[in-house]
DNA sequence: CGACTCTATCGCTGATCGTCGATTTGTGAA
DNA sequence: TTCACAAATCGACGATCAGCGATAGAGTCG
Protein backbone atom coordinates (compact mmCIF):
# COMPACT_ATOMS: atom_id res chain seq x y z
CA UNK A 1 0.00 0.00 0.00
CA UNK A 2 1.70 2.85 -1.11
CA UNK A 3 1.41 6.64 0.13
CA UNK A 4 -1.90 8.38 -1.75
CA UNK A 5 -1.63 11.47 -3.50
CA UNK A 6 -4.33 13.68 -2.77
CA UNK A 7 -7.75 13.83 -3.88
CA UNK A 8 -8.35 13.21 -7.59
CA UNK A 9 -11.05 15.23 -7.97
CA UNK A 10 -9.99 18.92 -6.64
CA UNK A 11 -9.40 20.60 -10.17
CA UNK A 12 -12.39 18.82 -12.12
CA UNK A 13 -14.67 21.14 -13.21
CA UNK A 14 -18.17 20.31 -11.19
CA UNK A 15 -21.70 18.93 -12.37
CA UNK A 16 -24.60 20.83 -12.47
CA UNK A 17 -27.29 19.39 -14.75
CA UNK A 18 -27.74 16.08 -16.16
CA UNK A 19 -29.58 14.59 -19.56
CA UNK A 20 -31.88 11.60 -19.19
CA UNK A 21 -29.34 9.71 -20.82
CA UNK A 22 -26.97 10.21 -18.96
CA UNK A 23 -29.26 9.61 -15.68
CA UNK A 24 -29.72 5.99 -17.35
CA UNK A 25 -25.71 5.73 -18.29
CA UNK A 26 -24.73 6.43 -14.49
CA UNK A 27 -27.48 4.47 -13.12
CA UNK A 28 -26.33 1.60 -15.70
CA UNK A 29 -22.89 2.18 -14.33
CA UNK A 30 -24.13 1.73 -10.54
CA UNK A 31 -26.70 -1.47 -11.70
CA UNK A 32 -24.12 -3.95 -10.44
CA UNK A 33 -23.65 -5.23 -6.48
CA UNK A 34 -19.80 -5.53 -7.38
CA UNK A 35 -19.73 -1.77 -8.68
CA UNK A 36 -21.24 -0.24 -5.37
CA UNK A 37 -19.11 -2.14 -3.14
CA UNK A 38 -16.15 -0.80 -4.66
CA UNK A 39 -17.47 2.51 -4.37
CA UNK A 40 -18.11 2.03 -0.76
CA UNK A 41 -14.52 1.16 -0.31
CA UNK A 42 -13.95 4.73 -0.65
CA UNK A 43 -13.53 6.38 2.23
CA UNK A 44 -13.92 9.90 2.09
CA UNK A 45 -11.68 12.00 -0.82
CA UNK A 46 -9.00 8.64 -0.69
CA UNK A 47 -7.68 7.61 -3.73
CA UNK A 48 -6.60 4.15 -3.94
CA UNK A 49 -5.24 1.68 -6.35
CA UNK A 50 -6.12 -0.82 -8.62
CA UNK A 51 -4.58 -3.91 -6.71
CA UNK A 52 -6.08 -2.41 -3.51
CA UNK A 53 -9.42 -2.53 -5.20
CA UNK A 54 -9.13 -6.10 -6.12
CA UNK A 55 -7.93 -7.53 -3.05
CA UNK A 56 -11.33 -6.47 -1.81
CA UNK A 57 -12.95 -8.00 -4.15
CA UNK A 58 -13.74 -11.46 -4.55
CA UNK A 59 -13.35 -11.12 -8.69
CA UNK A 60 -10.35 -11.67 -10.88
CA UNK A 61 -7.93 -8.75 -11.39
CA UNK A 62 -9.46 -8.77 -15.43
CA UNK A 63 -13.14 -8.17 -14.12
CA UNK A 64 -12.40 -5.69 -11.26
CA UNK A 65 -10.53 -3.85 -14.65
CA UNK A 66 -13.61 -3.91 -16.21
CA UNK A 67 -16.27 -2.94 -13.47
CA UNK A 68 -13.16 0.30 -13.19
CA UNK A 69 -13.63 0.88 -16.62
CA UNK A 70 -17.34 0.77 -16.33
CA UNK A 71 -17.58 3.46 -13.48
CA UNK A 72 -14.71 5.59 -14.68
CA UNK A 73 -16.50 5.48 -18.42
CA UNK A 74 -19.90 6.89 -16.50
CA UNK A 75 -17.28 9.57 -14.66
CA UNK A 76 -18.02 8.04 -10.82
CA UNK A 77 -14.54 7.23 -10.85
CA UNK A 78 -11.29 9.59 -11.81
CA UNK A 79 -8.10 7.45 -12.74
CA UNK A 80 -5.07 9.28 -12.46
CA UNK A 81 -1.50 7.20 -13.73
CA UNK A 82 1.43 7.66 -11.63
CA UNK A 83 4.38 5.14 -12.56
CA UNK A 84 3.00 1.56 -13.03
CA UNK A 85 -0.06 2.23 -11.06
CA UNK A 86 -3.48 3.72 -11.43
CA UNK A 87 -5.16 5.81 -8.70
CA UNK A 88 -8.38 6.01 -8.38
CA UNK A 89 -11.24 8.23 -6.87
CA UNK A 90 -14.73 9.00 -6.59
CA UNK A 91 -16.28 12.07 -8.39
CA UNK A 92 -18.45 12.92 -5.69
CA UNK A 93 -19.88 15.62 -7.44
CA UNK A 94 -21.52 13.37 -10.10
CA UNK A 95 -22.87 11.17 -7.79
CA UNK A 96 -24.48 13.91 -6.25
CA UNK A 97 -25.69 15.52 -9.23
CA UNK A 98 -27.35 12.26 -10.25
CA UNK A 99 -28.59 11.58 -6.47
CA UNK A 100 -30.16 15.56 -7.05
CA UNK A 101 -31.61 14.51 -10.21
CA UNK A 102 -33.62 11.63 -8.90
CA UNK A 103 -35.10 13.83 -6.16
CA UNK A 104 -36.12 15.76 -9.10
CA UNK A 105 -38.42 12.94 -10.14
CA UNK A 106 -40.11 12.96 -6.82
CA UNK A 107 -40.30 16.00 -6.33
CA UNK A 108 -42.72 17.00 -3.21
CA UNK A 109 -46.68 17.78 -4.09
CA UNK A 110 -46.33 20.79 -1.97
CA UNK A 111 -43.31 22.17 -3.62
CA UNK A 112 -44.45 21.60 -7.14
CA UNK A 113 -47.62 23.38 -5.98
CA UNK A 114 -45.46 25.85 -4.49
CA UNK A 115 -44.05 27.08 -8.11
CA UNK A 116 -46.84 28.39 -9.34
CA UNK A 117 -50.22 25.97 -10.99
CA UNK B 1 -58.69 9.79 -19.46
CA UNK B 2 -59.99 8.93 -16.58
CA UNK B 3 -60.77 10.40 -13.14
CA UNK B 4 -57.59 9.42 -11.33
CA UNK B 5 -57.87 7.91 -7.76
CA UNK B 6 -56.10 9.47 -4.58
CA UNK B 7 -52.12 8.52 -4.53
CA UNK B 8 -51.57 4.85 -4.58
CA UNK B 9 -48.39 4.95 -1.91
CA UNK B 10 -50.47 7.24 0.84
CA UNK B 11 -50.90 3.76 3.21
CA UNK B 12 -47.86 1.72 1.92
CA UNK B 13 -44.65 1.72 5.00
CA UNK B 14 -41.86 4.40 4.28
CA UNK B 15 -38.45 2.77 3.23
CA UNK B 16 -35.99 3.45 5.42
CA UNK B 17 -32.27 1.41 4.43
CA UNK B 18 -31.36 -0.18 1.80
CA UNK B 19 -28.73 -3.38 0.71
CA UNK B 20 -26.43 -2.94 -1.63
CA UNK B 21 -27.92 -5.73 -3.40
CA UNK B 22 -31.15 -3.64 -3.30
CA UNK B 23 -29.52 -0.55 -4.26
CA UNK B 24 -28.00 -2.03 -7.37
CA UNK B 25 -31.60 -3.87 -8.25
CA UNK B 26 -32.77 -0.02 -7.88
CA UNK B 27 -29.71 1.19 -10.48
CA UNK B 28 -30.47 -1.46 -12.67
CA UNK B 29 -34.06 -0.58 -12.94
CA UNK B 30 -33.19 3.27 -13.55
CA UNK B 31 -31.00 1.88 -16.13
CA UNK B 32 -32.58 2.76 -19.73
CA UNK B 33 -33.77 6.10 -20.72
CA UNK B 34 -37.38 4.78 -21.64
CA UNK B 35 -37.66 4.13 -17.80
CA UNK B 36 -36.50 7.11 -17.02
CA UNK B 37 -38.65 8.91 -19.01
CA UNK B 38 -41.43 7.14 -17.80
CA UNK B 39 -40.99 7.97 -14.42
CA UNK B 40 -40.73 11.64 -15.25
CA UNK B 41 -44.21 11.59 -16.90
CA UNK B 42 -45.65 11.51 -13.24
CA UNK B 43 -46.64 14.43 -12.33
CA UNK B 44 -46.44 15.28 -8.47
CA UNK B 45 -48.52 12.39 -6.32
CA UNK B 46 -50.99 11.44 -9.90
CA UNK B 47 -51.29 8.22 -10.76
CA UNK B 48 -51.33 7.59 -14.41
CA UNK B 49 -52.80 4.68 -16.54
CA UNK B 50 -50.78 1.83 -18.76
CA UNK B 51 -52.91 3.77 -21.60
CA UNK B 52 -51.95 7.03 -21.36
CA UNK B 53 -48.29 6.32 -20.62
CA UNK B 54 -47.96 3.61 -23.54
CA UNK B 55 -49.14 6.91 -25.39
CA UNK B 56 -46.63 9.17 -24.31
CA UNK B 57 -43.81 6.69 -25.10
CA UNK B 58 -42.48 5.87 -28.58
CA UNK B 59 -42.74 1.86 -27.89
CA UNK B 60 -44.92 -0.51 -28.43
CA UNK B 61 -48.06 -1.51 -26.32
CA UNK B 62 -46.05 -4.71 -24.94
CA UNK B 63 -42.26 -2.97 -24.35
CA UNK B 64 -43.99 -0.69 -22.62
CA UNK B 65 -45.77 -3.39 -20.14
CA UNK B 66 -42.56 -4.52 -19.33
CA UNK B 67 -40.88 -1.72 -18.72
CA UNK B 68 -43.34 -1.15 -16.01
CA UNK B 69 -42.66 -4.51 -14.87
CA UNK B 70 -39.09 -4.37 -14.34
CA UNK B 71 -39.71 -0.39 -12.47
CA UNK B 72 -42.92 -2.28 -10.14
CA UNK B 73 -40.60 -5.41 -9.48
CA UNK B 74 -38.31 -2.78 -7.99
CA UNK B 75 -40.86 -0.99 -5.89
CA UNK B 76 -40.06 2.50 -8.03
CA UNK B 77 -43.69 2.04 -8.82
CA UNK B 78 -47.02 0.78 -7.74
CA UNK B 79 -49.85 -0.52 -9.42
CA UNK B 80 -53.36 -0.61 -8.79
CA UNK B 81 -56.10 -2.70 -10.76
CA UNK B 82 -59.42 -0.76 -11.53
CA UNK B 83 -61.72 -2.77 -13.61
CA UNK B 84 -59.93 -3.45 -16.60
CA UNK B 85 -57.54 -0.63 -16.01
CA UNK B 86 -54.10 -0.59 -13.99
CA UNK B 87 -53.15 2.54 -11.94
CA UNK B 88 -49.45 3.21 -11.95
CA UNK B 89 -48.18 5.67 -9.45
CA UNK B 90 -44.22 6.12 -8.30
CA UNK B 91 -42.72 5.07 -5.41
CA UNK B 92 -41.37 8.67 -4.00
CA UNK B 93 -40.07 7.01 -1.07
CA UNK B 94 -38.28 4.55 -2.59
CA UNK B 95 -36.55 7.02 -4.94
CA UNK B 96 -35.65 8.92 -2.45
CA UNK B 97 -34.17 5.70 0.07
CA UNK B 98 -32.08 5.44 -2.79
CA UNK B 99 -30.89 8.86 -3.40
CA UNK B 100 -30.13 9.15 -0.25
CA UNK B 101 -27.91 5.81 0.03
CA UNK B 102 -26.06 7.53 -3.23
CA UNK B 103 -25.05 10.14 -1.26
CA UNK B 104 -23.90 8.13 1.66
CA UNK B 105 -21.54 6.47 -0.88
CA UNK B 106 -20.23 10.25 -1.52
CA UNK B 107 -19.91 11.47 2.39
CA UNK B 108 -18.16 14.76 2.23
CA UNK B 109 -14.91 14.35 4.48
CA UNK B 110 -15.53 16.43 7.15
CA UNK B 111 -18.66 14.92 7.71
CA UNK B 112 -16.80 11.51 8.43
CA UNK B 113 -14.14 13.10 10.31
CA UNK B 114 -16.47 14.80 12.55
CA UNK B 115 -17.86 11.24 13.54
CA UNK B 116 -14.90 10.19 14.79
CA UNK B 117 -11.38 9.25 13.01
C1' DC C 1 19.46 -5.23 -21.50
C1' DG C 2 16.16 -8.79 -18.92
C1' DA C 3 13.02 -9.85 -15.29
C1' DC C 4 9.38 -8.36 -12.82
C1' DT C 5 5.10 -5.68 -11.43
C1' DC C 6 0.87 -3.38 -12.36
C1' DT C 7 -3.03 -2.60 -15.10
C1' DA C 8 -5.70 -2.72 -19.37
C1' DT C 9 -7.39 -5.17 -23.15
C1' DC C 10 -8.68 -9.31 -25.96
C1' DG C 11 -11.36 -13.37 -26.96
C1' DC C 12 -14.45 -16.40 -25.53
C1' DT C 13 -18.64 -18.29 -23.10
C1' DG C 14 -23.15 -18.35 -21.12
C1' DA C 15 -26.63 -15.23 -19.30
C1' DT C 16 -29.54 -11.37 -19.49
C1' DC C 17 -31.74 -7.39 -21.88
C1' DG C 18 -34.73 -4.75 -25.28
C1' DT C 19 -37.91 -4.93 -28.70
C1' DC C 20 -41.63 -6.51 -31.27
C1' DG C 21 -45.92 -9.04 -32.93
C1' DA C 22 -49.03 -12.35 -31.43
C1' DT C 23 -51.59 -14.25 -27.93
C1' DT C 24 -53.80 -14.61 -23.47
C1' DT C 25 -56.21 -12.93 -19.55
C1' DG C 26 -59.39 -10.18 -17.23
C1' DT C 27 -63.09 -6.81 -17.14
C1' DG C 28 -67.23 -4.37 -18.43
C1' DA C 29 -70.80 -3.38 -21.86
C1' DA C 30 -74.35 -4.66 -25.18
C1' DT D 1 -73.44 -14.90 -24.08
C1' DT D 2 -70.78 -12.29 -27.18
C1' DC D 3 -68.03 -8.48 -28.11
C1' DA D 4 -64.64 -5.01 -27.35
C1' DC D 5 -61.06 -3.23 -24.83
C1' DA D 6 -56.98 -2.81 -21.49
C1' DA D 7 -53.02 -4.81 -20.02
C1' DA D 8 -49.94 -8.69 -19.22
C1' DT D 9 -47.50 -12.49 -20.98
C1' DC D 10 -45.23 -15.43 -24.54
C1' DG D 11 -41.82 -16.52 -28.05
C1' DA D 12 -38.37 -15.10 -30.84
C1' DC D 13 -34.55 -12.28 -32.39
C1' DG D 14 -30.27 -9.65 -32.10
C1' DA D 15 -27.60 -6.95 -28.82
C1' DT D 16 -25.28 -6.28 -24.67
C1' DC D 17 -23.38 -7.92 -20.18
C1' DA D 18 -20.46 -10.52 -16.62
C1' DG D 19 -17.05 -13.48 -15.86
C1' DC D 20 -12.58 -15.62 -16.73
C1' DG D 21 -7.80 -16.76 -18.49
C1' DA D 22 -4.44 -15.21 -21.50
C1' DT D 23 -1.96 -11.63 -23.37
C1' DA D 24 -0.20 -6.99 -24.17
C1' DG D 25 1.91 -2.77 -22.84
C1' DA D 26 3.99 0.44 -19.84
C1' DG D 27 6.91 1.22 -16.01
C1' DT D 28 10.64 0.02 -12.54
C1' DC D 29 14.62 -2.10 -10.77
C1' DG D 30 19.00 -4.68 -11.12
Amino acid sequence: MTQAPPCCEENLPPVLVITVDEMAAIAKALAHPARIRILEQFDECVPRVVGDIVADCRLAQSTVSEHLRILREANLLFARKDGPRTWYCVRRSVLHAFSRALDDLAIEPVLHQASGH
